[in-house]
DNA sequence: CTGGACTCTTGACCATACTCCAGAGTCAAC
DNA sequence: GTTGACTCTGGAGTATGGTCAAGAGTCCAG
């Protein structure tokens, strides 16, 4: 299988593959002569490791941290679990904050009734100016 | 005001201040023949004005619109209401996929109960190499 | 043996929001 | 007038995760 087919295959471009395996995340089973990459089932699966680790929010250098212990047979199952854990905390933490913000926009569209109204009293320009309210 | 001043008031760093500058945030009431940039009152509201728009998740290029909406007399409340929803969309959609982040990485911490076993039979590792969960 | 599709390396570039550096100039106090 | 704190410009560097391009080489079918 060359890179292309394992492009398709994974549905990632051919550079992103390229940049994997400079990053150390996957690395082909062989390569020929000519410099062509020679890839197997084993590296398609390694590949949507990483795939599906993306998805659930592990950035590539964690990735990495994932697949060595993946690749230790002397890994415990709890090695991998305070990494799930640390990212589920990265998740919440990121939440709290979008939260927050999804409550401070919220709060002012609630009191944006006029669209009509000037610039000058718009409740939206007056809080990011620091006024306060109106009573 | 020097720069050194507005930097303590508003608590962000020189460097910030003149980055903002060159991106057409702020812009400092006078500069010396010095080149010595000088600030007033006005320029420090205006920065805070950046801050919190930063803080409700607007970015740079997005704070120079709605500044440029601030300053146009002719702007009405329903312009500026549009950006804060299209924000509020944006991070409403952050926030569904960190949660999906966060079902998913629940669900799998939860599955993975033995930290002593080995990494062969880890669920989470079985999850992201795409392996059915056992029955 | 030729054409077209594929692949190679190297290195630059994208966005975002800064941060830091060198080397030079300025300002106010003493 | 000198010291020390401050400021200037211009440009490079940081992190992240790729993306693109040039120019050369490879591979296989016809």
């Amino acid at each position: 299988m060359l890179i292309g087919d394992l492009a398709k295959k994974a549905d990632v471009s051919i550079d992103t593959i390229r940049y994997y395996e400079r990053e150390g995340l996957i690395e082909p089973l062989s390569v020929r002569e000519s410099g062509y990459r020679e890839f197997d089932e084993t590296t398609a699966d390694r590949l949507r490791f990483v795939i599906r680790a993306k998805q659930l929010g592990f950035s590539l250098k964690e990735i990495r941290d994932l697949l060595s212990l993946r690749d230790d047979p002397d890994t415990t199952c709890g090695q991998v679990r305070m990494l799930a854990e640390t990212k589920l905390e990265d998740v919440l933490a990121k939440i709290k904050v979008l939260q927050a913000m999804k409550k401070d926009l919220t709060g002012l569209l609630k009191e944006c009734t006029d669209a009509e109204a000037s610039v000058n009293s718009c409740p939206i320009v007056d809080a990011l100016d620091g006024k306060e309210k109106k009573p």
